[in-house]
DNA sequence: GCTATAAACTGACTACAGTCAGAAATGAAG
DNA sequence: CTTCATTTCTGACTGTAGTCAGTTTATAGC
């Protein structure tokens, strides 16, 4: 569709001019999923439709994503690296730590909230770090969670805001394990939001050596 | 296939006699379904071979069952009641709570070791506490687990083997949290079993407030 | 420009979980 | 035994994720 080259398109290499050409595509891609995804939820949209919203064959779909959930994880990755970082950044950063890592957790709640069947899946298919099959990479995503509560766990530390001595890493993901946890029974529908909220409190609590 | 009838059996309730047919038949595709998933895997066994080698209909299948998923949790619940019973009912008692709870862990890791392949989607679809077109029930695997945990927990303290204060209950949910994720990352691939087991502990060793 | 090679694309096709309208079996009542 | 109602069963069918043999497009060398 483009009618004229310019002369710097020309003498770009030309492995570049395929390259765009494909992030283009998976843009398009990914735009497509994202709407339908929103608009109809994820089980009643089907690969036809992306494909044809993305104006691409059914198979080219899946030259850009090995599985519809792979598609899922490139549609809602970049939605969820913000949500985390922005709750971490949202810290004071003198309050205790307890309080801190319930604002951590509770701001991703909220994100998962909006839409739960959706997060249903993300949390079964996403954060499933199983590699097989899977191609989309959340590992910047985790780098965000596990290296943010880590540093809260060794900043509180330094400040005397936390006693114990066991290493700020594992730490870290002691308290991630019980946060996905929490996820799992609210997602699995026996309990309201503010249980699940206030059982993960408890749970961080003890992690962290504290009563709640 | 009966030849003869008891006068006993002329005597007892329809009811009975139906719901007795239904128990049988559900039998014959659990054990015809473990089979298969033994032989060739979940995602190479397909409902129809399940149904030709119970010698039902596809349909009928499906009126035992909701899903293929759930005929996976049929099939091997009952192992791993049994093998979590088991892990619970070796411990001698007095040793000191963090080795209990490792037993424990990893007798059923052990179990899972046998095919990692089926524990990576147990672990999807057994575990994951979906109500949500879920049939089959897991409550008393839980039950064994929570309950087994929070027991060994209250134990520790009566003895002087856990100084901590919280709710054994909470601590038995925190612990499980963390083995639950310990599991999720040893069959996402990337760590050995070994790694796994260690980092586990070390895991616990925080929740329980010890240094390990 | 032309040709050859490689990369990207395509949609008809396959495989399979799960459905459903109707058939068969069971049991109750006369 | 003969209805009639209810439960149980059935397999042809449907919908859709994912594949693959063949086609088109882009690039490199001449």
């Amino acid at each position: 569709m483009e009618a004229t080259k310019s002369v710097a398109d020309q003498n770009a290499p030309a492995v570049g001019r395929r390259e765009r050409n494909k992030q283009e595509k998976l843009a398009r891609i990914v735009s497509a999923a994202r709407e339908l995804f929103r608009d109809r939820g994820f089980a009643e949209t089907t690969t036809q439709q992306i494909a044809e919203a993305a104006d691409i064959g059914t198979g080219t779909l899946f030259l850009y994503a090995r599985s519809k959930e792979d598609l899922l994880v490139l549609v809602f990755r970049d939605e969820m690296v913000e949500t985390a970082r922005t709750a971490f950044a949202a810290l004071r950063g003198d309050e205790p730590l307890l309080d801190q890592l319930m604002q951590v957790f509770t701001s991703m709640m909220d994100y998962h909230q909006r839409d739960t069947d959706l997060a249903r899946i993300l949390l079964k298919e996403i954060m499933f770090p199983n590699a097989i099959g899977r191609q989309a990479d959340i590992s910047e995503l985790l780098d965000i969670i596990f290296g943010g509560l880590a540093d809260l766990i060794a900043r509180a530390r330094k400040d005397g805001r936390y006693a114990q001595g066991a290493n700020p890493v594992h730490v870290a993901e002691n308290l991630f394990a019980n946060y996905y946890f929490s996820l799992l029974t609210w997602l699995g529908g026996r309990v309201t939001r503010e249980q699940t909220a206030h059982r993960l409190r408890q749970h961080l609590a003890i992690t962290i050596g504290e009563v709640a």
